[in-house]
DNA sequence: CGGTAAACAGAACGAGCGTCCGCAATATAT
DNA sequence: ATATATTGCGGACGCTCGTTCTGTTTACCG
């Protein structure tokens, strides 16, 4: 009897990969069980298992995907813009309308990894200081730049501005995931100009 | 053969609450689990489950603990300072320290609480729905009150500022977690002082 | 003192967990 | 064509989960 392939079985990693971001965003990387997963892949177990190796490497792949997905729709989109405050402004824009939107159906799936592990130690707690380390460097290296470019006053400190975009974007996907208020997208928005001194449109 | 009391035994209802809470805080509301909390007690399992019905009633009740540790951390030391925004002040001192110092091991429970059930209804999510209301409706009544004694601009939204505080607030607690780095808390603070419109001691 | 109500331990349950093993089927390479 | 490596399944393992039941010990009260 012809069998399927595995690509047509539970489709391709990546595919694997997407629904365990689907499933752990709601779940948390804890909830993202071996069986769970499996059963809404069709497949069994033991397949899953062979394919990751632990239920610790796919978690730590899984958190890698959303990474990837947080950065493909916030950063990628806006990285032509202006260096600077311009592009500071854009991935402003961006994060925002990524909130309002998640791809991700329990939310930002980063902000549930960082506060799962974050009393955790571990390689998925590494993994996560990796990428939130990361992402911060890039704002702060834009912060820099509108300082150089005398967007920014020159006293600024640029980790100052990187910290507090990004807090208030943690905050705001807590906010708006448990009360589903869009105003909170406005308010954040708004406070995220401030930040920078202006406001969007301004 | 004399038998110890159940207040030696395994101590009073909130001292099992603060059991819990530490627990809670480092591993999750759902790794919160009876066995564990059973075993730190030294009590059995079912001992444990005659106390609160069910995991989901322990749950609820250890959320409220948390809550309680909070208010009482955070505004009640506070609480008699000028209504208005030297008290929004005060709040963000107390605020701060309690980031810097957290009364859970896990860092502030609440947040964890609020992303771990922020994308499942059920009663834990109403509950954490009404400790966060509640707690934002406190700082926009101060807000609104700073507004009138002419603090802030009277155009300045009081659900903005409230809004924004407790997002700076928690954002820093997820970096302070994670990172461990002091400076996270200069930097809240100063993003606090300016969503006030001044700084600490100025 | 005696009787009642509450509190807790111990054991068991069904279910789900992560992991491992053996086997069949497939794809790849020689 | 034949040998080899890969892939996934079914099944089993030891464990922990939440919950329930029964018996015993304790505290309270008339």
């Amino acid at each position: 009897m012809a069998r399927r392939s595995a690509a047509e079985v539970a489709g391709s990693r990546a595919q694997t990969l997407d629904a365990a971001v689907q499933l752990a965003s709601v779940m948390g990387l804890e909830g993202l069980t071996i069986g769970r997963l499996a059963d809404h892949l069709g497949m069994s177990k033991s397949g899953l298992v062979g394919r990751f190796g632990s239920k610790e490497q796919l978690q730590l792949a899984t958190l890698d995907q959303a990474a990837d997905i947080f950065r493909g729709t916030v950063y990628e989109p806006v990285s032509t813009a202006a260096p600077g405050l311009a592009r500071l402004n854009a991935i402003c824009d961006a994060w925002v309308a990524y909130l309002r939107r998640p791809p991700f159906r329990g939310g930002c799936f980063l902000t549930t990894a960082m506060v799962e592990f974050d009393a955790r130690p571990g390689p998925v707690n590494d993994a996560v200081k990796t990428v939130m380390r990361q992402w911060l460097a890039l704002l702060e290296r834009d912060a820099r730049m509108a300082i150089e470019n005398g967007e920014l006053r020159a006293e600024t400190d640029p980790k100052d501005v990187a910290f507090t975009i990004n807090a208030l974007a943690v905050g705001a996907n807590c906010d708006f995931q448990l009360n589903r208020n869009t105003e909170s997208l406005g308010r954040v928005r708004r406070a995220m100009g401030a930040v920078l001194g202006c406001w969007p449109g301004e």
